[in-house]
DNA sequence: CTGAAAGCGCTTACAG
DNA sequence: CTGAAAGCGCTTACAG
């Protein structure tokens, strides 16, 4: 018997039957609870239990004209980052407590373009879409703004600087924890290893830049700064040049886990101990930063999901959309709570900062 | 006009109408085109590329009762691995040739339960799932066996030996692979280090370390091996171990990328230049291998893929399941292919092997 | 507060 | 080879 109730899924029909009720109040038990009368309510609830109902996506979706399904681009830049999983990871887990499921899609293509997401759109596969690694000349707000598809990008949309659908981290305020934790760990002054401007993210590269600039400043630790790309070779040699201005019991702040550990490896590289005779924290919380022991700005992943799919969600639902794009609050993770103490010293090149 | 299209998509009526046929032949085009002549298919083709006409998704669930969709299971340790997005991606990617979309899902628990599984079937979300980290006790193959669901694991099925439905990588090929590239690149003595066979993955673990017995030995290089577990440092503490029986000019192969890394390191702490005086080979193709610019035996992502979809699609059409699980042979991608030149030479500590 | 009816967009036997 | 009919499982006006 276990097997054939397992074969045929329970119907809204089967609820109603066993519960007296016709199938039009089981429908308004789930859908608009008020109109029922408690009893029978309890009655419908205690069915839909004992069965497992749940109402079919498919014929829910049919009848809606609505998929309760968002579009999640995946292209090459967003699985080959580090930050890449812990975004969909969140988005994943926080998905259901939006009323929506992902559906991830992609070609094997790096740069992204209309075609995929207009199958999806034809196909009723989904009501909205998610992306990110937004460029100018992206041609995805334009494609889904003319046919009026609601979407929300991870990071600033570069290409329209209008438009309020998007959320990021805070990377000012990410800064501002970085050379707080540095200072108060005893750190005397404070440089700085970030991206140039003219990289694809320039706003994001202001901003880290910006907070170290503040609060280095007014707690009157600032020393030199670098810029370097999002690769290691080149950042180990832009480390390199910027522990040659800094001293012993100085420490560094920097734009990205990666660029960490770049500084990492320089001051292997030079003997010196960090987390003794250097300080270095990273920014996004990656598993880099885990891997190694790093202290790190965490990016507010959840924060991040729920804002995203909250803003699809309302432009769904009543079109509206945000007053402003959103930056989102990250915490600090010193080395001792990413990872294992055993990680943290057990071997020599990349140390973690163990200085209070 | 343009928006009014956009608005209301095409339905088969639409297409019907405009080629002069009725629904079902248009439908018969699409589903079954030999049923068609082909004046009139040519006809109702030139109209559904016309109208842009994709049939609805949910009105094909509903009355194929089946979603076209495969749940995968998205947990800690799929996000957390290096290779986690990698088999995502791919996943992603071969997907529509599969004629299903995914549904990534999980909640933020370590260890896997079947609650959501049998959410997302009770609301016919899916057909069936993949999902990988299997472990003896697993709860997830009984439930899935016991409700008749399909489903496809990357990874072997540890907890039911007896079931064929799984794909992993070829480890065994793989180390051979690495030996050979070793030995073809001049290196002398060939060392290995593996996982111990207690680990979670005991076939895994063995597979790889029997691929480097094998190669070594029939080529005559045989040397130490170590094991470690997955953690970077006492990968790295492993990693100085092994090359202290080590000599100038021989080499170590490695079960993972994450060990690769620990013997750049361990090499790096004694002055030993990667490429010159020492052989390194990962395992994997992750974005560690790439970032430092490590040799590597690349995991045949987009064919683990298309067998784990071909399984389920399989199972689902007619209950055929493959006669024995998949071991697919994976690449050696030497350190130049996997990253830019200058990544590779760029920073002493961890240099790539450039050794011909 | 509850019930009978229509319809979302498809596909599949079934006649012709 | 093509057409009229039924039905997948829901929800939402609409009457009662």
């Amino acid at each position: 018997m276990r097997s054939s109730t397992a074969r045929r899924r329970a119907t809204i029909i089967d609820v109603a039957s066993a519960a007296g009720v016709s199938r039009q109040t089981v429908s308004n038990v789930l859908n608009f609870p008020d109109r029922v009368r408690p009893r029978t309510r309890d009655r419908v609830l205690a069915e839909v239990d004992r069965l497992g109902y749940r109402p079919s996506t498919a014929a829910r979706g049919l009848r809606n004209q609505r998929a309760g399904a968002v579009g999640l681009e995946l292209n090459l830049p967003t699985c080959g980052s580090d930050i890449g999983p812990l975004v969909l990871g969140a988005l994943t887990v926080r998905a259901p407590a939006h009323d929506v499921h992902l559906v991830p899609f992609g070609d094997a293509e790096v740069f992204p373009t209309v075609a995929a997401y207009r199958d999806m759109t034809r196909r009723h596969l989904v009501d909205a879409f998610l992306f990110a690694d937004t460029h100018s000349g992206d041609p995805r707000p334009d494609w889904l703004l003319e046919n009026e598809i609601p979407f929300a990008a991870f990071g600033r949309l570069y290409s329209h600087p209008e438009l309020t659908c998007w959320a990021d981290v805070d990377g000012h305020r990410g800064l501002e924890l970085a050379v707080e934790h540095l200072v108060a760990s005893g750190y005397g002054t404070v440089g700085y290893l970030g991206w140039p401007l003219h990289l694809e993210d320039p706003a994001v590269a202001e901003d880290r830049h910006r907070g170290w600039v503040d609060a280095a400043t007014s707690l009157g630790v600032a020393g030199p700064s670098g810029v370097t790309d999002q690769q290691l070779g080149p950042a180990v040699e832009a480390a390199d040049a910027l522990l040659d201005e800094l001293g012993p019991g100085d420490a560094v702040a920097c734009a990205s886990d990666l660029i960490a550990l770049a500084v990492l490896y320089a001051a292997a590289r030079r003997g010196l101990a960090v987390g003794r005779d250097l300080g270095v924290v990273g920014f996004d919380g990656s598993l880099v930063a885990r891997r190694h022991g790093l202290t790190t700005v965490v990016q507010p992943y959840e924060d991040l999901a729920d804002h995203l799919l909250r803003t699809v969600h309302d432009q769904l639902l009543d079109g509206t959309v945000p007053v402003a794009g959103a930056l989102l609050d990250p915490t600090l993770a010193p080395s001792s709570s990413t990872d294992r103490e055993s990680e943290l010293t057990s071997y020599t090149p990349v140390p973690a900062p163990t200085r209070r």
